[in-house]
RNA sequence: GGGCGAUUGGCGCAGCUGGUAGCGCGCUUCCUUCACACGGAAGAGGUCGUGGGUUCAAGUCCCGCAUCGCCCACCA
């Protein structure tokens, strides 16, 4: 035990504390224990691994500190806390940053160069890509590694000085060995079930990171465009069929008109063709339900491929593929087939090489020197589809990509989704509609496959035919005792180096997986999936996954989705889906709007108790409101926390004897007030709500400081009173139990106040149960009302609260008047009131007060 | 266009299975150093976005509307 210091403060306790936990291993995941207990014993959480590029957020703080809560009461409740740390180090945003941070970008068909030293080293300034210093896949992807781990130790040190229990012996990263391994092992599976194909088709692009992208990293931006009004001419010479356009950069790429069935203007047309204008390509009219007749001139052109309904037409009206755009957002070289005239193909070559804006001048241009420009709107701003993380529009290229089912297609496997969906507990409840509405509206499986570098490898090969192209039929799979694999470099069972790229041999698939399609794994990543099958058993299906409620349609979806596929079941019991931070004007913060605070400052500006109060005070879902300029409910927190080390300091001052026993009626109150205390707190963390048992526990300890600590300091204080050893337990069981409810928010001053008085750690001491005492609770709040109405007087006199009262006369309805006589010695001795007497009145106040000594 | 959530004193929030509103901050006044000035006490201040309905009784249940936020959408 520690000795009291004279001036308890919160400075500091971070850094001892976190030492001494370290040491004592205080937070470590106990096997035995658990393997003793079984599963019913162990409280599993699927951490979300922060993306390991950058800083953490303010909105990590209170997310984690949410998960935090429910794992230290868990401990306490004696289960065998399995709380590990993810982080999220392959992907794009790592790649992004490792390209401005080192000012280099990767260019797969360099090679490797042994000791490569890069040109930056932290650059604050963004290096423009033509300035970056091309370097092979092997050294970008050993930059990445370098920068995330000295991310990841930021990460950690900002965790570890909020105070978050994890077991940090139990981490990973999503580009580790181990975690290449089972991605691929889980992956492999995919194939050997049929879950996982392959196919050509239209995919959205992003042409700066020129990688697929998949619906669920899809966000809408406003973008200005103008209808553009061209002639179509009908093919038997009869005159012009207008359509509206925002893309006229498309229309090389044009390969039908499209209208409403019942859209009498057009029917007319439908089975006819018409040629297009500047190209003169003949394309059929046809009638599609989903042309709408009321947008632009009720009849649009479909070109392959300029949004999403593009491909709906396309593939629906079985239309041909006139791809214009290549990989890189340019118009390719080659026209179309299909544009034969001299006047087409002079057209086409204007644009062959050009981006899609300078496209659509260009063909603005010529439409308007030939006089079929009918008309261009004035601009407006529509939705356009980008990467989330992405800079420019995404285009729609036609590319053979990996797809996982998910039910878009398959109306069975979306229905289980839905139904695991419906077994688990989600906190709040309502986020589970949003898991089912992105279920319910999945429009196509989902694309994994992404063409670029700092990720999991797909771990296939394909087969050569004798010309030495692909023959996407043989898919070569690595043995499973082979993982992880880099197919570029290891070499397939059956085949040796020499066959790499030469007729008859095989080719390495290049591209990797989505970052998702590994973080969809975290469950089986951290609990040892078949690789420690014992853990697997202790701690799957996991208890609790926290997250964030943007990430419900990637993250959260595609773990459910990837353990319905390997064990028909929900990857966890309950989802803990923490609302986002908003600044003082209501946005969500974000990078983007540069209104981010970093955690570090706040931290130790304030102290981590503070923050985790901040936090602790939001529910589950609930936005909160964080103002770096005035953080009201921070400061709260720290005033909380002192109070916490200063009323223990001075209900340790209080000798307990040996023998002490509760006597007094009010001291019997105050306990069975705290039991209620007690139970409600602990129903409302079973259900997932910490902000409910913060506000009861911490609303009790007001009343437990300001009322009974006053009440009863003096009798607690004089050996010689009777009632002595009943108000000296009284106090001492109240802190040993008031400190235990608020550890898991205030968890450094619970514990630097326990070690005043307990051995070991606060965090593994038992979670408090009701006493169940036989006292009144009516007595405490009798004398609570009793002692404002004292204060009152006093305040009112204008006097201080220690001015003796020669005489007073207490008056109160008849059933209180038996509680505070009770307590009168306390009301007494905390009134400085020599002289007490009472009367019956309808509500309790002082009724005569005689200032002066007795 | 669809879905979800929010709307309670100046601000941030509680109000569980319906019975005439609570907490904290801020504000006003006062006190004070024997746990706590990173302190203590008392007080003023809302009829609960809006229009209906159910009920003896509605922030609290039902329907409509408005505003804000988030998510989704096949937006030529």
């Amino acid at each position: 035990m520690a000795e009291i210091p004279d001036k308890p403060a919160l400075e500091g306790l971070e850094a001892k504390w976190d030492v001494a936990w370290k040491d004592a291993g205080t937070y470590r995941f106990d096997r035995a224990a658990a393997e003793a207990s079984g599963r019913d014993g162990v409280y599993s959480i699927d951490t979300p691994p922060p993306t390991a590029s950058g800083s953490l957020h303010i909105g990590h703080v209170f997310s984690f500190t949410h998960t935090d809560i429910k794992a230290r009461y868990e401990r306490m409740r004696g289960k065998s806390v399995f709380y590990p740390m993810g982080w999220d180090d392959n992907g794009l945003p790592t790649e992004r940053r490792v390209q401005n941070y080192y000012g280099v970008r990767c260019d797969p068909s360099l090679p490797y160069e042994e000791g490569f030293t890069p040109p930056f080293e932290g650059t604050t300034k963004t290096i423009k890509p033509a300035d970056q210093v091309p370097i092979s896949r092997r050294n970008f992807i050993e930059l990445c590694e370098r920068l995330t781990v000295e991310d990841e130790k930021q990460f950690e040190a900002v965790f570890r000085q909020l105070g978050l229990s994890v077991d940090w012996e139990q981490t990973y990263r999503t580009i580790s060995d181990d975690t290449i391994r089972t991605s691929q092992l889980a992956f492999l599976r995919n194939i050997e079930r049929g879950e996982a194909y392959q196919a050509l088709a239209p995919t959205l692009w992003d042409i700066d990171f020129r990688s697929a992208i998949a619906q669920a990293e899809l966000e809408d931006r406003d973008q200005q465009a103008s209808y553009h009004r061209l002639a179509f001419h009908k093919a038997d010479g009869t005159g012009d069929v207008h359509i509206e356009t925002t893309r006229p950069e498309l229309l090389p790429a044009c390969v039908a008109l499209v209208a409403h069935p019942d859209d009498e203007r057009y029917r007319p047309l439908f089975g006819t063709n018409v040629r297009t204008p500047l190209f003169d390509v003949e394309v059929p009219v046809l009638p599609h339900p989903l042309a709408q007749p009321d947008k632009g001139s009720g009849i649009a052109m479909i070109c392959t491929f300029g949004d999403m309904t593009d491909i709906i037409w396309w593939r629906e009206l079985n239309l041909p593929n006139r791809t214009i755009l290549g990989k890189d957002g340019r118009v390719i070289a080659d026209a179309p087939d299909v544009i034969v005239s001299a006047a087409g193909r002079e057209a086409y070559a204007e644009l062959a090489g050009k981006t899609v804006f300078s496209a659509k001048k260009a063909v603005v241009d010529l439409l308007q020197a030939r006089g079929e420009l009918v008309e261009v709107s004035k601009p407006f701003t529509h939705p356009v589809k980008f990467f989330e993380k992405g800079d420019r529009p995404l285009e729609i290229v036609s590319t053979r990509q990996w797809y996982i089912r998910n039910g878009a297609r398959d109306e069975q496997l979306r229905e289980r989704l839905i139904a695991f969906g419906r077994e688990m507990s989600w906190h709040p409840d309502f986020m589970r509609v949003r898991y089912e509405n992105w279920t319910e509206g999945l429009t196509g499986d989902w694309l994994v496959s992404r063409q670029r570098f700092f990720g999991v490898p797909i771990p296939v090969w394909y087969g050569l035919d004798d010309r030495g192209e692909r023959d996407y039929s043989r898919v070569i799979v690595p043995d499973v005792a082979d993982l992880p694999v880099d197919p570029t470099v290891d070499v397939p069972t059956g085949f040796t180096e020499d066959q790499r790229g030469v007729p008859g041999g095989f080719d390495a698939e290049r591209d990797i997986f989505d970052t998702w399609a590994t973080s969809s794994l975290t469950p089986q990543l951290v609990g040892g999936w078949e690789r420690d099958e014992s853990l697997w058993n202790l701690v799957s299906p996991f208890d609790l996954r926290p997250q964030g409620q943007d990430i419900i349609r990637t993250w959260l979806f595609s773990t459910m989705l990837r353990s319905v596929l390997e064990d028909d079941r929900a990857p966890w019991r309950d989802a803990a889906v923490s609302g986002f931070i908003v600044d003082p004007d209501r946005k969500k913060m974000s990078k983007s709007k540069g209104n981010v605070v970093t955690p570090a400052d706040i931290l130790s500006t304030h102290g981590s108790d503070a923050v985790r109060y901040w936090a602790a005070s939001s529910r589950l879902g609930a936005d909160a409101a964080f103002d770096p300029q005035n953080p009201t409910q921070v400061k709260i927190g720290r005033r909380l926390a002192i109070k916490i080390l200063n009323a223990a300091k001075f209900v340790l001052s209080f000798p307990v004897p040996a023998d002490a026993e509760i006597t007094h009626a009010l001291d019997a109150s105050m306990l069975v007030t705290l039991d209620g205390v007690v139970a409600e707190a602990t129903k409302a963390l079973e259900g997932y709500d910490h902000a409910r048992a913060l506000e009861v526990t911490e609303s009790f300890f007001w009343t437990f400081c300001d009322d009974y600590l006053e009440l009863v300091k003096e009798r607690a204080y004089d050996r010689t009173d009777v009632g002595q050893p009943s108000a000296a337990l009284a106090l001492r069981t109240a802190l040993s139990t008031l400190l235990r409810l608020l550890a898991p928010v205030v968890s450094f001053a619970t514990e630097e106040a326990w070690s005043w008085f307990e051995d070991g750690s606060i965090h593994t001491a038992a979670w408090p149960e009701p006493a169940g005492g036989t006292g009144d609770p009516a007595v405490l709040s009798a004398v609570g009302e009793a002692l404002v109405g004292i204060r009152r007087a006093k305040t009112e006199a204008k006097a201080s609260q220690k001015t003796p009262v020669a005489r007073l006369v207490l008056g109160a309805p008849a059933d209180r008047l038996a509680a505070l006589r009770l307590a009168e010695g306390d009301l007494k001795a905390v009134g400085r009131i020599a002289d007490l007497s009472y009367a019956e009145t309808a509500a309790t106040a002082v009724v005569e007060i005689e200032f002066g000594e007795a």
